[in-house]
Order: C-alpha cells, then structure tokens, then sequence
DNA sequence: TACTATTTAATTTTT
DNA sequence: TTAAATAGTA
C-alpha cells in the first residue's frame, strides 16, 4: 500500500496524528494548523491504510457546513463516495438515532423538530396559559434556563429548588414545557442531544450494538462541546472505543451557550491511554501576525500552552488607526479597502470583522456611499424566516393533529376571524383535559362557541383535513405548493403592501422548489414530508447569500471563526465594545473575550488593521472609550501607528446629521479640524471630536484625556494647537 | 383586526 | 438610535 499520498503534504506533528495507533488521540489545533487536514487524513488513513471499514468510523462536528467539507475531503482524497460513512453535526447523528429508535427512545413515530423561535413562542404561551407575568417570567431566561438543564443532561426531576421559590418555578415551567412538547411529539435542538443519550443509557443492547459498529470516534472544534455532547461521545466510546479528538482551548469563544473546554482537560482523565499532539506550525499568518496572536494569548490563565510558528516571512506591521469617531472609522476602512480592490485584489478575500452585529450598520453605509459590494454575514436564514415557517407550520399539523405549536402559529394566519377570544376558550379546554389544541378545537366548537366563532373554528379544521386528504398521493414538491395556496397563505401576502409581500411570495414558491430538490436519504425510515421537515429545523439554510458577486465580506469575530482572509480589519477596538462591557469585570468573561479576539487576530494572512474610535455613538448617545486593552497586548514593535490624515484635501466627512446644527467646513476656523490635538490651560491635552457654529459663535467638542469630554467656546477657549 | 403610539432594552449563534 | 414588543385606538 503505498502511503504517500495521504502523508506527503503533512508535517511532523500532523503525520504523527495522522498515523496514531489505534488508542485514543488530542490533538490541540492552533489555528491555521491544518486541522480539518488532519482529521481527514486520518480517516483516509484509517480506512486505506489501516483496513478500517468506513462503516465503523463516525465524525462529529458542530455545523452542517463543516460536516459538508469533511465528508467531500474525504471523499475526494479516497477517491470514492463514503455516502454511509456516518459524518455530521451531533444534533444530525443524534437526529438519526432518534429516528432509528423513536420506540425506544419513547417518541412517536413522526416526532417533529422545533428551532429556538419555536420554542420561545412555546414558552410564551405557557407564560400565558399559566397567567404568569411574562415581565417577571422573562420567557427568553425561561428558555435559557430550560435548555441548560437539558445541556447539562439534568431533567426537571433531577432538580431541587434548594429553597427558592423562583427556582421551584423555573423548575415547574421546565416540567410543563417538556410535557407540552412530549404530547405533541414535538423535539428541540437540546432534546435531540439529551434523548440521544437517554436512549443509550437506558438500553444497554442497543448501546452495545453501537458501540461495536463505531470503533473510531472523531470530533472536530472538541473545545465547544457541552456536557450532554461529551457523556454521548463517552457512552459510545465505552471501553474500547477509539476517539480522536481535534480542538483549540484558545479559541473556545462558545462557554455562554454551555461550551466547555475543560473537556479537552478531562478528556486525559477519563482516557488515560490518551496520548496529545501539539499542531503549531501555521500556515496560514505572517509572522508578525501570529506573534501578535501568541502575545494577546499569553495573557490568559488557564491554557493549554501552544505558541503558533511560520517558517514564513514577518510580512506587514498590523496597522493601528485610531479614529475621530465611528464614521472617520469607517472612511478609514473603506479607503482601504478601495484601495485593495483598485490594486486589482479580490474583494471577497477581503474582511471587516466587528463584535457586534449593530456596529455593521455605519459600515454598510459608507460601503453603499462608495459604491463598495460587500455581504453582511448573519442575518436571517431561509428556513427562518416568517412565511416559510408559517408553511411548515402547516405541513407539520397536517402530519400531526396534535403539534400545537403548529396550531397556535397558524389557526390564525392568514386571518380567520379566530381571535385571541376564541383561542382563549381553545387554550383552557386543553389545559383542562390534557389535550392538544387540536382536540380542543374539536370540541369547543361544537359546544362551548357561539355561531360566528364556531364556524370559523370548523372551517379551520376542516382546511387542514382536506389539505390532508388532498395532499396525501401527491409528491412533497406538490404537496408544499398545494398546502401553500390552499392555506391561503400566498392570497394572505399578495394583499401585503410594498415589496414585502412579493417577496414572501417569491420565498413560498422558493420553498416549493427546495423541496423539489430535495431527496430522502433513503436508508432513513421516515416518511418524505417528515424528512424535510426535520431538514428545514436542522439545516436553516444560508443567511442572505450573494456568494456570485465579488463581496466585502462583514461578520462579527464569532462568525469569522473558520475563516482566512488576505486583509483582515478589526474595527471598533475599544475597550467596552470589545472586550465587551458585559464581560469586562469577569475574570472568566474576559479571558473569552480575549480568545475570541485571538480568534479574530488569526483570522488575517497578510494584511490586519486594528481601528478603533475615540467617540462612538451608541443606543443615541455619544460614548467616549479607550483603546482596548488587547490593543495594547501587542507588542509594539509589531504596529504601526497610522496617524490621522495630517491635511485633509477633501473636508472632513462633516456631521450632517443633526437637524438645525450648521456643521461647518472643518479647517474654515483656523486650525480647526477633526482630531486636532489641542492643549487647554486647566483641562490639559484632548482631541477636537467635533465643531460647530462659525466666527464667535464658534464651538468645539474636545475629548480631554483626564478631563473628559467638553464643549468649549473657541474664541474664550484659548486653546493651543499641537 | 389593523394601524399607530409608546415603551423598553441594547453580545456573541448553531443546531 | 432603532428595532421590536406591547398597548391603545379607529
């Protein structure tokens, strides 16, 4: 067997992970270290060298995107197609076992998935049915709470209320909740994980059959499991499992949605056989950019240890500009960026990486200003958005009378003359009788509703019953479309005013042709509709893709994760910002904060700005802060400063945004311009933020830099020019 | 029921 | 500032 091919292009430390004898396997991954190489490697090396068959080899990930990349690598570097090959997110695989096993597992057949929307409107509801005060009962800390629980693996009845009355209530509307959904047949994200394990705890023939098939256990991004994820991979491991896991400690960025990297840590103790391979070698950063990365890191307290290296050149110094406010900030980037594009660069090989999705927006409008094609990353998804969903909604009642979470979305929707009244009536009949609103329905309207009410009730069911009958021989592509003409659905948005309507139309019949593209695996069991449905939940679709023009590409540091580019900018560096205000004061917070800007750091290959504002308006008021910090982890030497443009030819980018305020012509009053630097006689040294007014009247903005932030009459104000 | 006024809060996001 | 959610009005 000639092995070359799968070890030529690796280095040192990548072949020894590559090659590792079948015992379990860390492997820290710096970024830009090859790791999804590695991992695919191994899996060729397994199976061609090795002899492993592919049916015993299962890979996790945590995106479908990356479950895609794996498995066409894999694929392409075997040179066949591994279609059982068994490679997805752990919701996806848990997903499959779950319909594999839905007896077992205590779930009706045709269980249907619900995303976080639905499940914060499920919430609400009960909120309702309970008459709980939604202001004191925030639904979204509700839901919070509900799915930490189940990604710590702990069910209502694991919990004790320790004397807390708020938290017996938490516990309560946890138990509900999962009632309501256990009588629709209804699963979130987190119950895929949690039943998932379940099912293998409490059937050990079941759990033995699986663990013979799968030998070799391969995890990518391993710093973002949670808890559920990580005793699944340890139950299917058992004893003789084999894992190999790839992650990074220094780019956990995900504690807050229950992430926990100290798994890399008991990793070692629950597999002491494990041995660790350290992947520093980068090939993706110039030097000075990884050490820059390296000195940012270092700063943190509990790591790992790893230091990134390039056999490459230094390259550029990072280039720190520090801006008047968030427009000259953004003048700033989109000037160079111009300038990129100009130089006949790629502008989608270009990034602006932010912290928070609001700080886009001064962006996108100078980007639109300059005539700039850029793509804003995040955003609504397909399957997200209002129409489709209402669709679906549609779809799944028809494949299940008793999936109230359908029924409530759409008994209404288009309008019916079924009101809140009627619903109401609705809602405590199946509070009253433990049924689902579907039954409610039934029989409210033939007894407890008056005339009017009542009809329109029984119109309603009767719609879903013919849907159902006319629908039942027809092909899914067909299905969707006569479901959504008959609901009313399209009538209901071509009477939308504006663009809007159209384009909910234009997305119906999108969804029409998503499900004509759309083809069931067929080893699954499921019926078609079902299978697209739980697609729609777990695959949501892209967010607003132009992916054919050549874009700027916008997106906050999280969403960079993964990613390379060429030019990188990381804007808004200021301390407050990023490291976030809600994060500053805590050890642990800040410490992630500082991951993620390693994250955002590493992102860059060869050219990385660093901007940041003196003045930023924020929630409608102007806000003053400093650098941020990480700014000044980096060592000196590897920055150059970009000092504000000394002449400006063009007049400074005046504010014309106030209403009656005359913003005059920076530099009309001698001196005067936008991040002027100025000495005052009692205030000390400052920046000129901002003027207004002319001749007397005169006035400027200065940011002091102990004093604060003043207005000051020009012609008293005496200042000196620096 | 639909439209308008008012209030409120404001990280990060995948499944 | 502004978007979204809620309350109030026609």
């Amino acid at each position: 067997m000639d092995v070359t091919p799968i070890l030529e292009s690796l280095n040192e430390a990548q072949r020894q992970a590559v090659t590792s004898p079948a015992k379990p396997l860390l492997v820290i991954a710096g970024a830009g270290s090859g790791k999804t190489r590695v991992l695919t490697h191994r899996a060729a090396w397994l199976i061609d060298v090795e002899g492993v068959s592919p049916q015993s080899l299962l890979a996790v990930t945590f995106t479908n995107k990356a479950a895609a990349e794996m498995r066409g690598r894999i694929e392409s570097l075997l040179n066949l197609p591994v279609n059982h090959l068994w490679i997805g997110t752990f919701h996806g695989l848990a997903h499959r076992l779950l319909r594999r096993h839905w007896n077992e597992a205590g779930l009706p057949q045709n269980f249907q998935i619900i995303d976080s929307d639905d499940q914060l409107r499920l919430i609400k509801r009960m909120l309702k049915n309970q008459e709980l005060d939604d202001s004191h009962w925030v639904p979204r800390e509700i839901q919070y709470f509900i799915n930490a629980q189940k990604d710590e693996g702990l069910r209502a009845h694991h919990l004790h209320d320790e004397g807390d009355p708020n938290r017996r209530q938490f516990i309560a509307l946890y138990a509900d909740y999962q009632e309501v959904c256990d009588r629709g047949g209804l699963v979130d994200f987190a119950e895929l994980l949690l039943r998932a394990h379940e099912l293998w705890r409490d059937n050990p023939a079941l759990l033995e059959h699986y663990q013979r098939r799968f030998q070799h256990l391969m995890v990518d991004e391993f710093q973002d499991t949670n808890a559920i994820q990580y005793a699944w991979l340890r139950l299917l491991a058992g004893e003789n499992g084999i894992p190999f896991v790839v992650g990074d400690d220094d780019q956990s960025i995900y504690r807050w949605r229950g992430a926990r990297v100290e798994h890399i840590f008991q990793f070692q103790k629950d597999f002491p056989s494990a041995s660790v391979v350290k992947l520093e070698q980068n090939y993706r950063s110039t030097a000075t950019i990884l050490n820059a990365a390296n000195a940012v890191i270092k700063n943190n307290g509990s790591r790992m240890g790893k230091n990134l290296w390039t056999d490459g050149a230094d390259g550029e110094p990072i280039r720190v500009y520090s801006a008047y406010n968030e427009r000259d900030e953004a003048d700033f980037i989109i000037g160079r960026l111009r300038d990129w594009s100009d130089q006949g660069n790629v502008r989608a090989e270009s990034a602006v990486l932010y912290r928070s999705n609001a700080q886009s927006r001064v962006l996108e409008e100078c980007l639109i200003n300059a005539g700039l094609p850029y793509r804003v990353y995040g955003g609504l998804r397909f399957f997200e958005r209002q129409e489709i969903k209402d669709a679906l909604a549609y779809m799944r009642l028809i494949s299940n009378r008793d999936d109230d979470s359908a029924f409530e979305r759409i008994v209404n929707r288009p309008t019916r003359g079924i009101g809140a009244r009627t619903v109401e009536t609705m809602r405590a009949y199946s509070r009253a009788n433990s049924c689902s609103m579907w039954r409610a329905a039934g029989a409210v309207a033939s007894d407890e509703l008056s005339g009017r009410a009542a009809t329109a009730v029984t119109g309603f069911l009767n719609l879903i019953e013919r849907a159902a009958r006319d629908t039942s021989n027809l092909d899914l592509h067909e299905q969707v479309d006569h479901v959504i003409h008959l609901s009313g659905l399209v009538d209901f948005f071509k009477k939308e005013k504006g663009e809007r309507g159209e384009t909910r139309i234009e997305n119906l019949e999108e969804l029409v042709s998503a499900a004509k593209g759309f083809t069931k695996d067929p080893v699954e069991e499921m019926s078609e509709v079902d299978a697209f449905l739980s697609h729609a939940a777990l695959e949501a679709g892209e967010g607003q893709a132009d992916a054919w023009e050549d874009c700027i590409q916008l997106m906050t540091m999280h969403s960079a994760k993964g990613l390379e580019f060429p030019l990188v900018f990381l804007s808004g560096m200021e301390d407050g910002l990023f490291p976030h205000q809600r994060s500053i004061a805590d050890p642990s917070g800040l410490e992630e904060e500082r991951r993620l800007c390693y994250v955002g750091i590493t992102r860059a290959k060869q050219t990385l700005y660093i901007t940041h504002a003196e003045q930023r308006r924020m929630h409608g008021t102007d806000s003053y802060a400093q650098a941020s910090r990480f700014i000044n982890e980096i060592p000196s030497e590897l920055i150059e400063e970009i000092r504000p443009r000394v002449q400006v030819s063009r007049p400074v980018q005046t504010m014309t945004r106030g209403r009656g305020r005359t913003a005059i012509r920076p530099g009309a009053e001698a001196g005067v311009r936008l991040g002027q630097r100025v000495r005052h006689g009692k205030f000390g040294d400052g920046v000129i933020l901002n003027c207004e007014g002319q001749g007397a009247h005169a006035r400027v903005e200065v940011n002091f830099e102990t004093a604060g932030t003043k207005w000051l009459v020009l012609s008293y104000a005496n200042l000196d020019l620096m």
